[in-house]
DNA sequence: ACTAAATGTCAAATATAAATTACATTTTGT
DNA sequence: ACAAAATGTAATTTATATTTGACATTTAGT
């Protein structure tokens, strides 16, 4: 399951995946795999990712 | 920072860490630890610890 | 069509979440 | 006061998130 909101938000927000991955501090291949899906990234990576793209953990990350 | 809000929620649900733990596939010190603070869960244990709990990621795990 | 930027993905190494075992302390019930 | 359940922590090991480096493909700009 892809991350769709997320690469949404992120597109969005105007900012590459390389551009975003410097933001938060990790690599752009981690930040692809996020929303490839099939990943599980770190609670506070999630937090960081959401403050970058000014969204919340239920918005990019809570499926109802 | 400790996770106050994750506690509450558990406390009012009823539930020990021991019993949480045993309901998302965890060990009681997993959980111990994440309400503890100083410790960052993978996204999956988040969400699966909201499923038991009847939260949201933001309910338990977003600052604004 | 061409080029550069952006993206998807892989293998190997490193960092760290989570498990395990164990023990001390605190809380709760009787 | 006592016993049992629940909690707080620590050290070591194991599983897995993340890094690194690299290459192929796709997308956007001229």
């Amino acid at each position: 399951m892809k991350n769709k909101k997320m690469k949404i938000a992120r597109i969005e927000a105007e900012v590459s995946q390389e551009r975003l991955a410097e933001i938060v501090g990790v690599t752009r291949q981690t930040v692809n795999l996020i929303e490839s899906g099939n990943y599980n990234p770190s609670l506070k990576l999630c937090i960081e990712i959401c403050r970058a793209l000014n969204k919340t953990l239920n918005d990019l990350f809570w499926e109802e």
